[in-house]
Formats: structure tokens, sequence, C-alpha cells
RNA sequence: GCCCAGGUAGCUCAGUUGGUAGAGCAAGGGACUGAAAAUCCCUGUGUCGGCGGUUCAAUUCCGUCCCUGGGCA
């Protein structure tokens, strides 16, 4: 039995409300390490009540990256989120501490890991004209035009998918081959790590009661002055940033035209519909080692443990 | 106590001129190649309130009981 003289990398993945924040934050202490937040939505500055940001103290005792590193104007990508998380880790790394990437974003998290096709493919003058495009000829002619191009693409996305569709289209046309021959790229950046994956899987109901309390949690914290003060600034609701769940409902209420105990009820709903996309993404994960919320610090301790002849405390 | 109106999916209800039932919401499952907390796809067996009766057949008709509204005393 050889040892694994490669750094850890060490990757928590969970739904939201899971305490995988928590988890990671336990972790990066005991085993000195940072943490690489792995969520679409911390990285944007000035909302930090919607998006769960660890607090002040926190970010005190635990180097945090990726968080607050973009304007909520930014639109922000995977492939961006991907090249800076992977500069991050080789920073941690290279400093002699525990790379931790913790986030419930997994496809950042793959972009990270797997890689992704070369090339951005993306054309933003191209995107708002193919939207308007489709807008006007609906969603099933564009369906049409990517099946004339690219049938093995279209055969993949279900017609009322615009998004993928207008996706593949844009690919076709920015690099003038079908999106479908479009290869992941193998670079095998993740090679130089041993790679721990664990995934927490809280108890689904709950998990349901976790996320009603993190709402009101969030509320009462000042959500809405958070989201006033964005709306002051001029950031409009079309943005990017503001898609992260909460914030339309949160200016509803804001703005006079909900109830705040509707926009509570809403966001819950949404949060928990969050939860169970994330649990359907993570179940691919084939190598994750699978825990429960309270033992995962344990498990974490004992996996990463074994490195050898790399300090733990 | 009497008179009405109801009791059907987790919720709100539709429906069956007697042949064991379906919408919305909720919920569950799934996909994912730079917007991903996004975007999209799929999924409805439930003693049709209980018990009797009529009938080849009752959730549907009849009787009775229970429960929930409303009204009258």
């Amino acid at each position: 039995m050889s040892r694994d003289s490669r750094p850890v990398l060490l990757v928590i993945f969970g739904p939201t409300g899971s305490g995988k924040s928590d988890v990671a934050h336990a972790a990066a202490l005991r085993l000195g390490g940072e943490i690489v937040s792995a969520d679409a939505y911390a990285v944007y500055r000035g909302m930090d009540i919607g998006t769960d940001k660890p607090s002040r103290e926190s970010r005190r005792e635990v180097a945090y990256h990726l968080v607050d590193v973009a304007e909520p104007e930014e639109p922000f990508s995977a492939g961006r989120w991907a090249a800076a998380a992977r500069e991050a880790v080789e920073g941690i790394a290279g400093r002699g501490r525990l790379p931790i990437v913790c986030g419930g974003s997994g496809f950042y998290v793959s972009a990270l890991l797997e890689g992704l096709p070369p090339g951005e493919a993306r054309d933003e003058r191209l995107r708002e004209g193919l939207f308007a495009w489709a807008e006007q000829r609906g969603a099933a002619a564009a369906h049409r035009v990517l099946a004339l191009n690219d049938p093995v693409a279209a055969g993949r996305i279900p017609v009322g998918n615009l998004r993928y569709t207008l996706r593949a289209l844009e690919i076709l046309l920015v690099t003038g081959a079908p999106a479908s021959a479009r290869l992941r790229e193998a670079d095998g950046w993740a090679d130089r790590f041993r790679v721990v994956r664990v995934l927490l899987q809280p108890d689904r109901a709950a998990l349901s009661v976790r996320i009603e309390k993190r709402v009101r949690r969030m509320l009462d914290a000042g959500w809405d002055e958070e989201v006033r003060r964005l709306l002051d600034r001029g950031l409009s609701i079309e943005s990017n940033s503001f898609q992260a769940i909460g914030y339309r409902e949160v200016a509803e209420w804001v703005l006079g035209r909900t109830s705040m105990d509707v926009a509570e009820g809403e966001i819950a709903k949404a949060t928990r519909g969050l939860a169970k996309r994330q649990m359907t993404w993570f179940a691919r994960e084939r190598d994750a080692r699978r825990v429960g919320p309270e033992e995962a610090l344990d498990a974490i301790l004992a996996l990463v443990g074994e490195t050898g002849g790399r300090e733990t405390r």
C-alpha cells in the first residue's frame, strides 16, 4: 500500500441548508485550511444576507476565497469562477495549507475539477440578438434552427428549454462547430491533488425545517434593507446577481407589491426546490463520501488525517 | 333539537345521467459543456366520511350514523 504524497484538496458539497459551511469552517480551523467558496452568488459584493455569506468573525478566523470578488452589475460565469478558484487552490496549497472547496454550485465545482471545453465561445451581443430573435419567432422555431444545424444538441435539449437552445446556437455561431462536438478539456488539473470529496446528506424533512428557519433568520437580519440598498444604487432586477433566490421576492415586498409573508413562503419554496436540484446534481458524484451533517467533521478528519507526512494541526 | 350546504389526492376543488375518478397548487423524480441559487423535462391508487340497503355493478341512488360550515329555535 503506497502512500499518496500529493497535497489534499478537500471538497465539501451539500444542498443549501445542510450545514456545510459550518463543517468547512470547523475543518479549516482543525486542519489549518482555507476555504474556497463554491457559491455562484456569494461572489457578489453587497449581497450578504441573502447569500448567507460567512460572518466577519468567521472571516477573521479563516481565510475565505471567491467571496466578494464581483460587483452585482457584472455578469459572472462558471469559467471565470473556475479559473479564479484554481488559482486560489494552488495558492493555498503552495503555502502548505489545506484547500477546502465548499459550496452548493455543482456546475462550478465540476468546472473546477473536470474543466470546461476550451474557449469561452461566448458573445454578449450575439446572445442578446439571439434572444430578441427568439422572442419574436418563438422557442420552437429556435429549436428547429438548432435541429437543422446541430441535430445532436437539439436531440438532447427539450424544445421548451430556450436558454439551452440559444446557448447551443451561440456556440455554433461563435466557433463554427456544433456545440455537441465540443468536449471538455481533459486537462488533468485536479490530478496533482488527492481530492477528497465529502457529500453532506441531511434528512429531507429536517432540511425543510432548517430552510424555513433560515429564511426567517435572513429576513430578521435585514434582508429588506440589503435589497433596498441594491435597488437604490440602480441595480436592475434583470441583473444576473438578482437571480439569486429571494432577491426578487424581497424586492416585490420592499416595493409594496406583496406582503412579507408571501415573500417568505415563496423564498422557502424556491429554496427547497434548489436543495432538490442540488441533490440531483450531487447524486452523480460517485467518489464522494456520503455523510450526515453531524458526522461530517469526524469523517473529514479521518479521511484527511491519513495523508501521512502532512501536518494536521 | 330542527332546516340548509358540504365531507373526493397533502391543500383548494371538479366530476362520474350507476361501470372504482382529474385539474390547479403543494410534493417527488430527472437533465445539466462559461446565466447554474439559472434554465428545463417527467410524475396523480385516493378505504371518493363510516356502516347498511337496492343493483350484475355504488364514490354516484336510498337509509342511517359521524364530522364541518351556515341558519332557525
